[in-house]
DNA sequence: ATACTCTAAATTGGATCCAGGATCCAATTT
DNA sequence: AAATTGGATCCTGGATCCAATTTAGAGTAT
């Protein structure tokens, strides 16, 4: 009996040569899920034998989906010590937004004369979608396929590809702290100004807005780090990782 | 007296950062340097059982290992057929290019200004080394260093990563078409003005040889690749190999 | 001879077992 | 009482065994 297959939008990339139902990659795939919609936080120790149990399966296919996560970031393994799911952006990562201030207007760049109606539908879809939603991990999904949905035209899978990183790692950042941040009125004029610009093919407007939406995002979330490392009006509590052992 | 009478251990042993020769690591490293420098061809299909002998392990580490190297692009593996060697750059890599053509040249120049005596006397020994060195491993590799050894200073961690990961890339397949490409001595003139502008601090001459520099460099493979698949005198060929499977 | 089917070998995926390092705690020493 | 040590326990790394799948080959029918 297939189970039902966890929707991962990595599939984008793999075309989905992997038809089976193989123990590691679904493990892999749950275990990546729970990592980025931070129902497993930062910080947490993963126990083979618990996750093994938890699925059903003997450690194995655990210990190969726990490989391939950390070669893709989620995960830093110790040897003799195991596996913890690793921390969310810090100052260091902050280079991520130097990054993305080249790829993505270039990306833009690329798209723009070649997004057609439905892109720019789907893209308006996103946005009024965000407006409606409440709950961070929807709004950071949803803002991760407006930004792909009019990039998606680039033409140069490579580029795309590296920018789906970094944007899944803001996405994983924004669904712990976007609601403490408070700053997406700010990001949805920007989305709005910038899907306008898209529709009329104006580039040089298109791509300002978006390098000052970007540029914008990186400053609040700089500020709400440096906040949060040194709080100078402790009004809202931070909610200090607590990291209570199950 | 205030002489210490015992020196400490940590001083008498030197504190190595990797004590463990863990099996799966030594045998993943292993694989990444023979799959990188062309022992292991691609389109190689390897087999778990027989590395496994070849290292005298069992097949386990051997898993770990080729699930790693699969995460990081160098193998592609399909359940229940095995891994095989990725092919190197094609048609659909060259969009690397575009990338590249964006991060080097926004690394040079956040590195430009705080490049050291010590790191252009780095970049020159790799151009004299790149003089004298025959083979294509060492041209290749030489190649990214000097690359490197420019950018080293850009203060950007994240950028320089996924800098690296471009020029191993095609590093990897220069060590393979150096010889039959025969553009060596182009890139040293490149190489030696690039060198040249970063000395004088001349940032916008630098640059411009940069994009210049890795403009011919995508032409060159470019072409390259269009005459591999399309020799102009069809003799006897090389084995077709067999295109998407799409 | 070619195409098809079915079986056996080869190969990978997963389960179970054992060994070695890490961690925690009590016992001993200073 | 604080610190060090011995050891019990937990957890991971690796080996071995079994199951699932693919692939190659023998055999048969057309």
């Amino acid at each position: 009996m297939p189970r039902k297959p966890i929707p991962t939008l990595s599939d984008v990339f793999t075309p989905t040569e992997t038809p089976a139902h193989l123990a590691r990659d679904v493990i892999e795939s749950a275990l990546r899920e729970a990592i980025m919609d931070g129902r497993i936080p930062p910080e947490t120790p993963l126990r083979q034998e618990e996750i093994a149990a938890l699925f059903g399966v003997s450690r194995m296919p655990v210990r190969e989906a726990l490989r391939r996560l950390e070669s893709q970031g989620l995960l830093h393994i110790q040897p003799y010590k195991g596996a913890v799911v690793t921390a969310l952006i810090n100052q260091d990562a902050m280079d991520a937004y130097g990054v993305r201030l080249l790829l993505e207007p270039e990306a833009l760049r690329l798209s723009l004369p070649h997004l057609s109606d439905t892109d720019l539908a789907d893209a308006s879809a996103r946005l009024a979608s965000l407006r409606s939603a409440r709950d961070s991990a929807t709004l950071a999904r949803l803002n991760r396929e407006f930004h792909m949905a009019l990039y998606r035209r680039a033409g140069n899978a490579r580029l795309l590809y590296l920018i789906e990183q970094e944007l899944e790692q803001e996405e994983r950042f924004l669904r712990f702290h976007l609601s403490a941040m408070g700053t997406g009125h700010q990001a949805r004029d920007d989305h709005e100004a910038l899907l306008d610009a898209a529709r009329s093919g104006d580039e040089s407007r298109a791509l300002a807005l978006l390098r000052r939406h970007l540029s914008q995002a990186e400053q609040a979330i700089r500020h709400y780090l440096a906040d949060q490392d040194n709080p100078e009006s402790p009004a809202g509590d931070a909610p200090r990782t607590a990291g209570e052992p199950k």
